[in-house]
DNA sequence: AAACCGTGGGA
DNA sequence: TTCCCAAGGTT
């Protein structure tokens, strides 16, 4: 969960998940929709499939114990470096070095690195860096301490360095490069796109499709959803049931625009027009799967976080 | 190597 | 409002 995530944002997701899947046990034997409906919210739903596939790893694979070799927990899905560096020295107190964004900042300074430290040449000389850095002893709570003080005094924009205790040592603060160490990462261009959603409604029912694979939010379930043409206005209901026909083989009786979302996504900033229709016939030819849902029934399917506003508005 | 994956908090 | 950024991993 922490895993490009703030420590304030994960603290009540993690109470409810560890409140719901108390063990690894409990998490492998569990359905990955109940997985996804605990994580909606936290993005990077990824991880989320990752960690329900690590549980039954190591139920299947490791007689339900969680490993302890480096090579072993590394190998768990969704386990890179850092997480396995993390488990193995905070859990077991293994000699394992991490990095990860605070840290990765506080070594940048100590070192006076001018370099990108997410190229492959950074990496290696801070991997390194963290390594030798290691204690003996006490490595969970060492490494646990060179976060904290990445997070709460080595801080990106104006580190507190009047109390930090290895000011001192700091060639970075020495010299007063803090702005420029570590080196900014340089934004991707942002993309404006235009999408409609449609809620198509029969009877008591409102229908979803899962999104797939390869899809951004693969496994959570979403209204029919088009990419529009770069459009100034919003295209009309009639265009709108055009929309769903041709890309659903269902007939609907076009009511209204519902709202408009604006919502930022990795580097798209989508425009999101979310209509409301009315099934006539025809049956959905969407790729499965898909389903027709009660307006109750939403609650239980993990949704994104567009995809719940909009089941909020169609609720009332 | 570089793109992709989500969302929300804070300046 | 906009921009940066977060206890990264995978392809």
């Amino acid at each position: 969960m922490l895993q490009q995530t703030q420590v304030a944002t994960v603290i009540p997701y993690f109470e409810r998940f560890i409140k719901r899947f108390p063990d690894v046990s409990a998490l492998a034997a569990a359905e990955e929709a109940d997985v996804l409906r605990l994580w909606e919210g936290l993005g990077y739903y990824r991880r989320a499939r990752q960690l329900h596939k690590a549980a039954q790893v190591i139920m299947e694979q490791h007689s339900g114990d969680f490993p302890q070799s480096r090579e072993a927990v590394h190998a768990l899905p969704g386990v890179g470096r850092y997480t396995a560096g993390a488990i193995l020295s905070i859990a077991f107190g293994t000699r394992e070095p991490i990095l990860e964004a605070n840290t990765k900042r506080v070594l940048s300074r100590l070192l006076l690195y001018r370099g990108d430290p997410e190229k492959a040449s950074g990496q290696q000389l801070l991997w390194r860096f963290a390594e030798d850095l290691l204690p003996r002893k006490n490595v969970g709570t060492f490494n646990q301490a060179l976060m904290e003080l990445g997070s709460e005094i080595c801080s990106p924009r104006t580190p507190a360095c009047q109390v930090c205790p290895v000011a001192t040592l700091c060639p970075t603060h020495k010299y007063g490069l803090q702005d420029q160490i570590p080196a900014r990462k340089r934004k991707p261009g942002v993309e404006n796109v235009d999408e409609a959603v449609i809620v198509v409604r029969r009877g008591p029912c409102v229908l979803l499709r899962q999104r797939s694979e390869k899809e951004r939010w693969a496994g959570l379930w979403d209204f029919p959803r088009f990419p529009l043409a770069n459009c100034e206005a919003p295209p009309t209901c009639e265009q709108m049931a055009e929309l769903i026909c041709a890309a659903t083989g269902l007939e609907t009786t076009p009511t209204r625009l519902l709202t408009t979302l604006k919502h930022g996504v990795t580097r798209f900033r989508i425009t999101l027009y979310c209509y409301e229709a009315n099934y006539q016939n025809g049956v959905d030819r969407i790729i499965q799967p898909t389903a027709w849902l009660r307006v109750d029934e939403m609650k239980n399917f993990p949704l994104s976080v567009t995809g719940r506003k909009i089941s909020q508005l169609v609720n009332t």
